[in-house]
DNA sequence: TGGTTTGCCGACCATTCTGGTCGGTCACCG
DNA sequence: CGGTGACCGACCAGAATGGTCGGCAAACCA
């Protein structure tokens, strides 16, 4: 306690930082650029944190919290529409007031593989998806593309001061996206597949 | 003319250059970075383009045509679901075949601000809305997001050679995050959101 | 009041990275 | 055989990098 102000601070530079090392990973990061992201010289950045790794251990848990709090907050839901769109509203609030740890959460799952830099692990897929290998690949798609929608889209709000005016936009974009916006129970029969494409 | 394999060969490093500069932007990709990226040498890639300002340039050139090409197909339809459906349908149709470069044109819209490295116009917003400032922001919201499903999609389904499999999906999950869902003339309006009850 | 702590900065340093050059190798072509 | 073009390793000068250090002003405490 007591210290309430540089906690804050703190957690001003964690976001930031997550935003940065989500777009460009951790190597082309530079304390710099950090630093200059929350307005602070480089050494009074690393006043805060003392190391490069320091900061990022400590984004990086910020975001693990996080997402723990996501997976606790949705419980055990049955999976179905009611519970995409339970996830999908809690996951868009906790971006709103934290978008760059959500990016950086997200980061690994939307960029698979355009560098092999994955900060986290994958684990935030299996929040739509029970088993990304047996999941049927439009479901996958689907997942993907809410993901994207959901990470810029915080993003941008926030840079805006759009977080009020935007959240029910940005909710009902990525639940399209999801396509589980139709009738509650949905007879979930998903069309036989043309092309059986596997690997 | 007689040099059809050499022109191939620069467009496959245009390509993945030009996914470089989207996602890290012109100052934090290095030569080499691309270079490693498409399989040569730093000396071998400085063969064909000289300089990085030069590689840079034709990267801009080529997400121009792009572009151009696009617009071009699009013609004047006039706005509305129709177009809407077109519009994604091609887009997506162009960026399977050249998802970095697409992620280049769409780069400025998208991390409108995350750093202000913007490569080039915000023109592609015009593809969907007539005029930014006076357009609903639901409309803007879904547009982005749809944008960023887009981009992530193909860069996805490109990396992993699901090009052709996963087509439909994607198209069918941009065209529902931007809100001009249903099949050809249909009437099913976008059905009233219920209260949203928070969580 | 004065002493101490705290948050932050400019200047600096050794090391790495950067864009770019140069000379050379190898395959192909006439 | 002598080009020619694609490509590479080694190299260079300058810039950027992570990190340190001494100092300064304001807040805190006595």
């Amino acid at each position: 306690m007591a210290r309430p102000f540089r906690q804050q601070v703190d957690e001003g530079i964690l976001d930031r930082a997550a935003a940065l090392f989500a777009r460009r990973g951790f190597a082309k990061t530079s304390v710099q650029d950090v630093a200059d992201a929350v307005g602070l010289s480089k050494a009074g950045l690393l006043h805060h944190f003392p190391t490069k790794d320091v900061l990022y251990a400590a984004v990086v848990a910020q975001a693990d919290t996080l997402a723990a709090r996501v997976l606790d907050q949705l419980g055990d839901l049955p999976a179905g529409p009611e519970r995409d769109r339970r996830a999908v509203e809690t996951m868009v609030d906790v971006a709103l007031g934290h978008p760059g740890l959500v990016a950086l959460l997200l980061a690994p799952a939307i960029q698979s593989g355009v560098d092999p830099a994955a900060p986290i692990a994958d684990g935030p897929l299996r929040v739509f998806v029970e088993d990304p290998e047996t999941a049927p690949p439009e479901r996958l798609v689907r997942v993907l593309g809410a993901y994207a929608a959901l990470a810029v889209l915080t993003l941008a709000a926030h840079q805006q001061d759009r977080t009020t005016a935007w959240r029910r936009h940005i909710v009902a974009t990525c639940l399209d996206a999801l396509g589980s916006a139709e009738p509650t129970t949905a007879t979930v029969a998903p069309r036989p597949h043309p092309e059986p494409n596997e690997a």
